[in-house]
DNA sequence: AAGTGGTCTAGACCACACT
DNA sequence: GTGTGGTCTAGACCACTTA
């Protein structure tokens, strides 16, 4: 039924989600997990691994010795915290269609808080890229990166600046971009970053403080984002461990 | 080598996590998993799925091919936000020795808002705990739970409120409690706010406004938290999928 | 070429929920 | 008791990295 790649796993996944979405179990109720293996001509450990995706994304619930149900429509979340990639497509699952605009592309030399976050020597060039994100010409998403230029190893243009910031990376650095740690700052915006995103100066918004890493868990990049928070809200899932 | 329960995939987990800390991997690198499985006597299944946390943890890093390695101390997170579950446990994994204090226990009735989020009709009574988590004298979260008292069965004392609220839950109202969905707001303190966190006003802070559910998926109770961001920052590993 | 993590299988037994 | 999800096993093959 399916082929070998994507992984047998994530086409499970998506063909139980579809399935979900066109309201094809009664009373929400999911399948066992044997049926479901059988049906589908995979193993019930693949079934398994498709549904604990499933269950981490809040779209099922499962329960020891009862079943796995569907979760309620209104729990379905739209942007889950830890799975931003890229502001582009948090904003389309919002349904929104945005567009980018590049504010400003810059070399500043390092200072020495930011030399230390990315392992640089103070002084250092590092290239500015700062991006507005809209939806419908309201800003959403402010973001200021900075990457050190010795890690830029071909050459970039605007076009290459308006890219997600994974693909810059690849592209312009031939690294592979792995992880972000991120720090979640509660700040008043100061008049520049209001003015930019138009909303009041002193209004609390949150910011992103993160670093990026490569596949060798070295920093390659520093990012700042700020969210008017009227137009972009973040969920999350907590659950007991 | 290892009992029944907890499940061998945790002891495996803790097992390994304490190796790690000990330093006993040279030069950081963690042995292959065939040989982790029969040295521990376990599966390989097993020492995957504990890998599989511990990388979530950002404990150990996988490349495919390559090997599994710790990951630089310095990338090591306290509060994973999709972790926690207590604030006594959060304050804890800072190196604090948190004290609680009850400042309010009252009953209020819901008014239309709150109604609509507990699925209870307005008017409905709900019972009002108000506690405050401090490190040595100083304030550092602030939350503020209410609870229908239509789903209270068993009495509760001063002691009870003092507990922490799944512990309250499950003694007074008989109820798992399963997950919170949690929104993660920017506000500025209000003066009451501000008194009790010991800040100035106006200061921007970062609050949780969150629904917490039961295993069968019905809103059981609303917490509102705020956090003294000086004290308490929350960290975050986001990965590409 | 050899060694590593990534995926997948088939089957066993356990813990829990229903009725 | 029966059926469900939860845990675990032993083994196969693949994809990738490293030398």
């Amino acid at each position: 039924m399916f082929k070998r790649s994507p992984s047998l796993t994530e086409q499970t996944k998506a063909y139980i989600k579809e399935r979900i979405l066109n309201n094809e179990f009664n009373g929400g109720r999911i399948p066992p997990e044997t049926e479901l293996a059988s049906d589908m001509g995979v193993s019930r450990t693949t079934i398994r691994e498709a549904l604990s995706r499933l269950e981490t994304e809040g779209t099922i619930l499962r329960k020891q010795g009862a079943g796995t149900f569907v979760n309620q429509p209104g729990l379905q979340i739209k942007s889950r915290l830890e799975e931003i990639w890229s502001y582009e497509r948090v904003l389309e699952a919002h349904g929104y269609t945005p567009t980018v605009r590049v504010l400003r592309v810059a070399e500043e030399k390092a200072g020495p808080q930011l030399a230390a976050e990315l392992n640089i020597a103070a002084n250092d060039s590092v290239l500015v890229i700062e991006k507005l994100f809209l939806e419908d010409d309201r800003p959403v998403v402010l973001a200021c990166n900075r990457i050190p230029k010795q890690t830029i190893v071909n050459p970039y243009d605007e076009a290459a600046c308006r890219l997600p910031l994974y693909d810059f990376v690849e592209l312009c650095c031939q690294q592979d971009f792995s992880y972000y740690l991120s720090e979640i700052i509660p700040v008043l915006a100061d008049d520049t970053v209001a003015g930019i995103l138009q909303i009041p100066p002193h209004t609390a918004l949150f910011t992103f403080e993160e670093v990026g890493y490569n596949a060798e868990n070295e920093p390659i990049l520093k990012a700042s984002s700020y969210f008017r928070d009227d137009l972009l809200r973040f969920r999350l899932i907590r659950r007991r461990i």
